[in-house]
DNA sequence: TGACCGCCTTGACTTAAGTCAAAAAGAAGT
DNA sequence: ACTTCTTTTTGACTTAAGTCAAGGCGGTCA
């Protein structure tokens, strides 16, 4: 119990309230866990709440027709999903599906709204994560419609190089399968797209580690979106 | 002055505010008259303050290297744009320009941020205008991604049906370039698929009126995602 | 050790969509 | 009606990336 509030405090979305809110915020939220593998939600369900991923992780998916999956996030611990439908709409908009054994926490949509209401300071939080999210997104649309793969694969190692505090090697945290699906395209052609900068010396890939040769023709790629 | 308010008054953002406080708003408000074809603002600009379409139309795009555009969205009148770095960062995500001459309404950020901290209803509404955003995005990032051209493009004609509130004809209402940014691809590209589903009987197309000639091949098309 | 599994890679082929260049069709102004 | 400019269409060609199918690699478990 005790814990938990400690875990909330830590998450941005709840960075900043006073102590007391922080009780409040515990007050409503409920736990839920889940073996990996499990499908949280599916597009077009009806929502009532939103969650926030204590442990574990989650992928955030679309499906086309055929069942191909484009996967749009990997969420894990700190990080809140499923909120557009509890602001607007009913329904959520994609599939969420926990990737490992997951613990999150779900709060329900009217409670969470009464909270909001009072709160400004949660709600301005509220406003960012949204923003945040805008933002992200339109970093995607912009690399699914203006890079190709080459560049969008080099946009992500760089991205991940940043957020694992190392310039010169990274490790893939999700499967070669599951990163070829988040940056829209199929394994085979991750693959192949990998081979070939390892041949032009950008990078040096073994297994899930992967060392980055010469960042400033990453950069170059993930600007220019093409490969040469 | 007052036909300003009246114009708050029927903004979405706005919705069921009372009397007063779209009177603070307007006091915030500032004019902004803009010739057609003229920047607003441009990705990685600071900003401190959204606008709201009052008069005219704008374009959020973003370009490439090579200068190539992808539109994200077209706003008209009622639309607000511009919010995500009130909220999170300081810079625009995106560069904005007006396709026609234009009337915008300016908020200045802090001004706003003080108005929406006293108002529990301002800030769900807010809210809510991000949320149907993020909502917007997943669409675009599903098209992208899991369709090809033509899903894209009976996508946008049976919405735009919709839009329009007729079911047999629709009227284009930006240029054919500006919608084959808008659905990620070139004029090519778009000229020749209308020109087969012309051939294929699914469009009758002529100038910017296409009669939609087979709706229910469209819905398969949209959904699927591809032609055949 | 060997069989089985999922994950990744490689090869051969197909195809959607982009590039470049030119013609055609509209729109606007004189 | 004629010029000019923009937008749209068409054609020939190239290319990025998808499909299908086979094989390899690495773990796990009996």
């Amino acid at each position: 119990m005790e814990k938990i509030l400690q875990i909330i405090s830590s998450v941005p979305l709840f960075n900043g309230l006073p102590e007391e809110q922080l009780k409040e915020i515990r007050q409503i939220a409920v736990n839920r866990f889940y073996e990996k593998g499990k499908t949280i939600f599916l597009e077009g369900d009806p929502c009532d709440g939103f969650y926030i991923v204590i442990d574990g992780r989650v992928k955030i998916y679309k499906l086309s027709f055929e069942g191909k999956e484009h996967i749009l996030h990997i969420y894990g611990p700190g990080n809140p999903f499923g909120e557009v439908p509890v602001f607007a709409g009913k329904k959520f908009p994609a599939n969420a599906q926990t990737l490992l054994k997951s613990h999150l926490l779900y709060f329900p949509r009217t409670a969470f709204i009464d909270l909001i209401s009072h709160n400004p300071s949660l709600s301005l939080n509220m406003l960012a994560v949204l923003s945040m999210r805008l933002r992200q997104f339109t970093v995607q649309i912009e690399n699914l419609s203006l890079k190709e793969v080459p560049g969008r694969l080099a946009s992500y190692l760089l991205y991940l190089a940043s957020e694992q505090g190392r310039s010169d090697t990274v490790t893939l945290t999700i499967s070669k399968g599951q990163l070829a699906s988040l940056l829209g395209t199929i394994p085979e052609t991750l693959s192949r797209i990998l081979a070939k900068m390892n041949k032009q010396g950008l990078v040096e890939s073994s297994g899930r580690d992967i060392r980055l040769l010469d960042i400033a023709g990453l950069e170059d790629l993930a600007e220019q979106g093409k490969l040469q």
